[in-house]
DNA sequence: AGCATTAGACCGACCGTCGGTCTATAATAT
DNA sequence: ATATTATAGACCGACGGTCGGTCTAATGCT
């Protein structure tokens, strides 16, 4: 009697519990950070038991490396297709992951501005990080491979594909920054100029891939028109 | 009685002991990790008590910051006076931070071996991350002004030296895995081969330096040679 | 079918440790 | 003498993690 608190046992498939888990973790991590999430905080949205967790997940520590691991392959999914697409050359490949065609464009900034928002918080830096971790690892392959092709191609030049495709994959985390400024001015009021950086930016990124890949500047296109208002202007 | 262990109430200047705290917080951070240093650790090993530790900083987290700054500052009181050396010309300058005749060069390897060891540890994300944060906002400013000054002079191409100086400071950060997987790898007895990764790595960034500022490849000399084995090879 | 056994999902009280607070007091400055 | 600053260390609540044990559904056995 009176227990109202008290968790009912109930029984879900592996599979399911961990999922929902990682659901929890995500959106708890987003919002507050890796270190200012308890694990009695995902356990109290998760409904289960502080055992059930541990029943799970080893540690708080390897609850986050699942995470990062099943996000990170998640966003490579999205990405794969444009990197096999056999419709177009090396470059035309690039253009749309470089930018791309479908990450960038207008339609799904809102959702990107969502996502961006929380992951380029300072306090979630190694959240950020085990994500990154992750995907480069996924991804440096798959991009030097079609660096290694465009460039047996003659599409553009490159010395050595892995060390290329690992600075390229570095150096976009130019904008884990730049998009954290652009949000936090957006914030304050300033959208005209916010968007105006922000686009900027990514101009000036688009060309630091040609450069790199000895293509004449503005090859590459690492935004639509509008981008930057799209994607600070949108509804939270 | 008894009280053996118990601490004398030594007095010494602010200026002495906030120095003495960031030492031990240094040596500690850098051999554990910032998460795995306590605030017991760093007292014990200053010999102060916790009432004295918080009376020089507001919480661990402040400690960091502090330490962050400090190490940042005099990292980059080694660099300016390359940035400023008006015996060189802008390429020279360049070819002095970005590789280089000072920081790079075979006789001070062993020391450099020493610092990055520890900093480039996976666990030391975030105090790496803190050190980079404070480090990229002193150098940016003397970066683009640099590359302002050899645009202007022709020395090379750059739209936008803010922009550019801020992605040369991103793309750097490749070295925080590559100089990591290398020691592993010279660790682990495959020194040469790390050796000689690690120089063919430094080269190609020379080259992407080189193309990002539209200069000739093998313009910026990232590396001297023999530097991987003097680096890694290098007595612990 | 009916019963015994077992694997493993689940519970929550409990533990040690941590960052941080607080009160007391010794040293120094005024 | 008094105020201020610099210490000391007992103490606190919250945290990540452990542990002994419970409950259930599937499996094997008769």
């Amino acid at each position: 009697m009176l227990e109202g608190t008290e968790l009912a046992r109930v029984i879900k498939s592996p599979e399911v519990r961990s999922a929902e888990l990682l659901d929890c973790a995500q959106r708890l991590f987003f919002q507050r950070g890796y270190d200012d999430t308890t694990v009695n905080d995902i356990i109290r949205e998760a409904g289960l038991s502080k055992g059930a967790f541990y029943h799970y997940f080893a540690s708080k520590e390897a609850l986050l490396e699942a995470l990062a691991a099943r996000i990170a392959r998640e966003s490579l999914a999205e990405l794969e297709p444009m990197l096999e697409d056999t419709s177009l050359d090396a470059i035309g490949r690039l253009n749309a992951l470089f930018s791309g065609s479908q990450r960038l464009n207008v339609e799904l900034a809102p959702q990107l501005r969502k996502t961006f928002a929380v992951v380029f918080r300072p306090e979630n830096v190694v959240l950020f990080h085990r994500i990154d971790e992750v995907a480069r690892e996924l991804a440096l392959p798959m991009i030097a491979r079609l660096l290694r092709k465009g460039s047996e191609e003659g599409a553009f030049e490159v010395p050595d594909p892995i060390a290329f495709a690992d600075m390229l994959l570095q150096i976009r985390l130019i904008f884990r920054d730049v998009m954290h400024r652009a949000l936090r001015q957006a914030e304050g009021g300033d959208l005209e100029e916010a968007a105006h950086m922000l686009e900027e930016r990514l101009r000036i990124y688009g060309i630091a891939v040609d450069r790199l890949l000895k293509l004449p500047d503005g090859t590459i296109e690492a935004v639509e028109p509008g981008f930057g208002r799209a994607f600070l202007g949108a509804q939270s």
